[in-house]
DNA sequence: GGTTATGTTAACAATTTGGTAATCAGGTAA
DNA sequence: TTACCTGATTACCAAATTGTTAACATAACC
């Protein structure tokens, strides 16, 4: 499994630590772990997580502080922050959110369901985000910063939602898709789309692109073919 | 459209099971019903529900031991199992998610909001097998990930039961499956298919590929021999 | 040679996808 | 606000592909 997101997780107990880092990690994370608000402050500075969560309850610093100074520094400006707290806080659930925190987690929950707000948390903020490097095949260029696919000196616009399901079908040409992938990917576990949206999506795509680079594959899936 | 996955779901209020099961029936999910604790877990082992959903108050045996018996069996490791709740209860949330359930739900939920989760979670579980290994055999390459085979240069297109098919018998060259085996394996234990399909789709196979590297064992089944 | 299992072919059934247009949702400007 | 965009999704039907069956031919085995 290729490294995904590099994730700073704070708490003060160490038995949530341990059991978030193992399900994290199961799922091809790799985890930092700080055990109090300073702690994370300065890991945070070290290893710049794509993710911090953070508890609210933590000693010298709380999340919420934790949270407050983080998004003073440049490089957090965009970083997504999830707040992790007891479920019957609601104060600090409000409080959490003012401080800039894209999401707020309320314990217990179940390691299942934090990977998929995990991922659903990453993939808001990686689309926006310019980080990842254009992917380049041949004379064609996908430049996720700029969001716009060329072919030799034609550029194409793509929307959203058709860049997102290219760029995920060229990161691996060749390799096919399962329409299932497509939708956890693109789409995420939450929302529900019906079968036909990915179809009418590649179609678009290969309308623009003009040149046929994404092949079906029958009763499977779809892959993307220089 | 080929049928959904197969549902069970536990509830001792027999309106409650009404309502959902319609829903789910409208969805095109098959659903099966039990009133109890000890109905759940039998109905289970014979019918092979691909999710399970379980209310927490039952007779005889809650929600929460029935998914702890469920997932000792080894066939009920991996499926999804979801416990319903009412909203009030927060201590057994807990033990819900410590039992290894996968998802929580709590009452009163609307059908629509019930079914997004069912097919959230199915489709989380659905997907966990991206890819496996491409098989290499002297210059031939059976690639599930590229959903590919190809000999030398040349790259052979297969439909997706003829992969299916090739994949199961390429993974041991040599052995000799079984016409049951196959059929179990590529075409489920729920599709009833004529004799003649698999030599059909053999055949297909061998002429796509031009040699002939699958054998007959006449009375007994196929086998793959490079 | 008779019997049985498999091979072959073509027809048919079922499924999946492509294409088009309508609808929905959210934003933007007048 | 309203009207008007654009992108996302759905609905629907046509087209293509795949899967299955049936019927008959052929080969293997006794």
């Amino acid at each position: 499994m290729e490294p995904r997101a590099k994730i700073l997780i704070a708490d003060d107990e160490q038995d949530i630590l341990e059991i978030i880092s193992y399900n994290l990690e199961k799922e091809g994370f790799e985890v930092i772990t700080a055990k109090d608000g300073i702690q994370a402050l300065e890991l945070s500075k070290i290893h710049k997580p794509d993710l911090v969560i953070l508890d609210i309850m933590m000693p010298y610093k709380s999340g919420i502080e934790v949270c407050n100074l983080l998004r003073m520094l440049p490089e957090f400006k965009k970083t997504p922050i999830a707040i992790l707290t007891a479920l019957s806080d609601e104060s600090s659930h409000i409080k959490g959110l003012d401080s800039g925190a894209d999401d707020y987690i309320s314990k217990p929950i179940s390691p299942k369901v934090l990977v998929s707000r995990i991922n659903a948390l990453l993939r808001r903020t990686q689309t926006e985000n310019p980080d990842k490097k254009p992917i380049k095949l041949g004379n064609m260029t996908i430049d996720q910063s700029k969001f716009m696919v060329s072919i030799g000196e034609q550029e194409i616009v793509l929307a959203k939602k058709e860049f997102e399901l290219l760029w995920l079908l060229a990161g691996k040409p060749g390799r096919v898709f399962l329409r299932n992938e497509i939708l956890n990917t693109v789409w995420g576990t939450e929302v529900i789309v019906g079968d036909r949206t990915i179809d009418v999506h590649i179609r678009k795509i290969r309308q623009k692109m003009g040149i046929d680079c994404i092949k079906t594959v029958k009763g499977v899936g779809y892959k993307f073919e220089w």
